[in-house]
DNA sequence: CGGGATCCTTATCGATACTG
DNA sequence: CAGTATCGATAAGGATCCCG
C-alpha cells in the first residue's frame, strides 16, 4: 500500500520530541478528533463558565440540538467536559469544563483570539483572491 | 457589503466576556472557516517549509487528492497559504505560506503541541467514558 | 428541559477517468 | 506532476416525535 522509502522527513520536528513521522500521523488523528465545525466553539463558550443545555445552545448560535448533543457527548469522552444531572422536575443538565478542558481552553483562547484579531486580513484575502480568479477566467 | 463601524471588531476579542449571541456569531463563522479536519494540518506541514502538491500529501497522511486540492484552494482563498505554478514538464506547483499564513501558524501550532502533550488525558478519559458508560448499561 | 430514535435531505469523501 | 470533472457511497445534518 504505501512503499514509500522516504529518505527524511523533518516533518514533526519542530514539535518537542515529536520526531519521526509517525508522530504526524499521532498528531493528525488528535487534532482530528477536536477539529470539527463546533468543539472548539463550545468549549470556548463553556470557558465562560457552566451551562444547561439549551442555554450553551442559545449561547453557541446556529447548532442543532442533535449536533449541539453529540459534540458534547464528544467532549465529554475526550475529558473536556463534565456532565452533571440533577433529576428535579424539569431535569437540569449541567456541562462544564473539567481540568483538561481548562487546560484545553488556554490553546483554544489563542486560536480564537488570533481569528478575531484577524478576521478583517482573512476578508480581505478572500476578495482578492475571488478577484485574481475572475480576471484570470477573463485573460492572463 | 460590510458597513457596519470598525470598532464592532473589537466585541468578543478579550473573549472573556462574550456576552451577546451575536458576538460570538463574527467569532462562530471565522472560526468554521479553519477548524475542518485537515486544514489546521496543513498549516502546520506547510510551517516546515514550501511543499509541492504531492509532497504535500504525502506528509499530510490519509488525505485524498480531491480534498487536499479543495483544502488549499481554501487556505489559499483565506490569505494564509500562496500558490506558485512552474511551467515546465512536468509541471511544478509550490505551495507555500503567507505572511499570515506564518503568523497563523502560531496559534496552530500551540493547539497542536496542546494536542501531543495532553493526548494520553485524552485517550485515558476515553477509556474512563466507555466504561463509565458500560457500567451504567448494568445498573446505576 | 434534556435528549434518544427515526426519517429524510444534503454535503462530503473516495475512486476513477481525463487534461495540460 | 498537478490538477479538474464526474459519479456512487456514506457520513453529517435538520426536522419531528416521543419519553423521562
Amino acid at each position: 500500500m504505501k512503499p514509500d522509502n522516504q529518505e527524511e522527513t523533518a516533518t514533526c520536528a519542530d514539535l518537542g520530541d515529536c520526531g519521526p513521522a509517525h508522530a504526524c500521523d499521532h498528531i493528525s488523528r488528535m487534532l482530528a478528533r477536536i477539529s470539527d465545525k463546533w468543539s472548539l466553539l463550545v468549549v470556548r463558550v463553556l470557558g465562560h463558565g457552566p451551562r444547561r443545555f439549551n442555554a450553551l445552545r442559545r449561547e453557541v448560535g446556529e447548532i442543532s440540538q442533535k449536533v449541539l448533543a453529540s459534540t458534547l457527548r464528544e467532549l465529554e469522552a475526550n475529558g473536556f467536559v463534565s456532565r452533571t444531572v440533577t433529576h428535579t422536575t424539569p431535569p437540569q443538565v449541567e456541562y462544564a469544563l473539567t481540568d483538561l478542558g481548562r487546560e484545553f481552553l488556554d490553546p483554544v483562547r489563542g486560536l480564537a483570539e488570533w481569528v478575531v484579531a484577524n478576521s478583517a486580513r482573512m476578508d480581505a484575502a478572500r476578495v482578492a483572491y475571488s478577484q485574481r480568479l475572475a480576471s484570470e477566467r477573463q485573460g492572463v
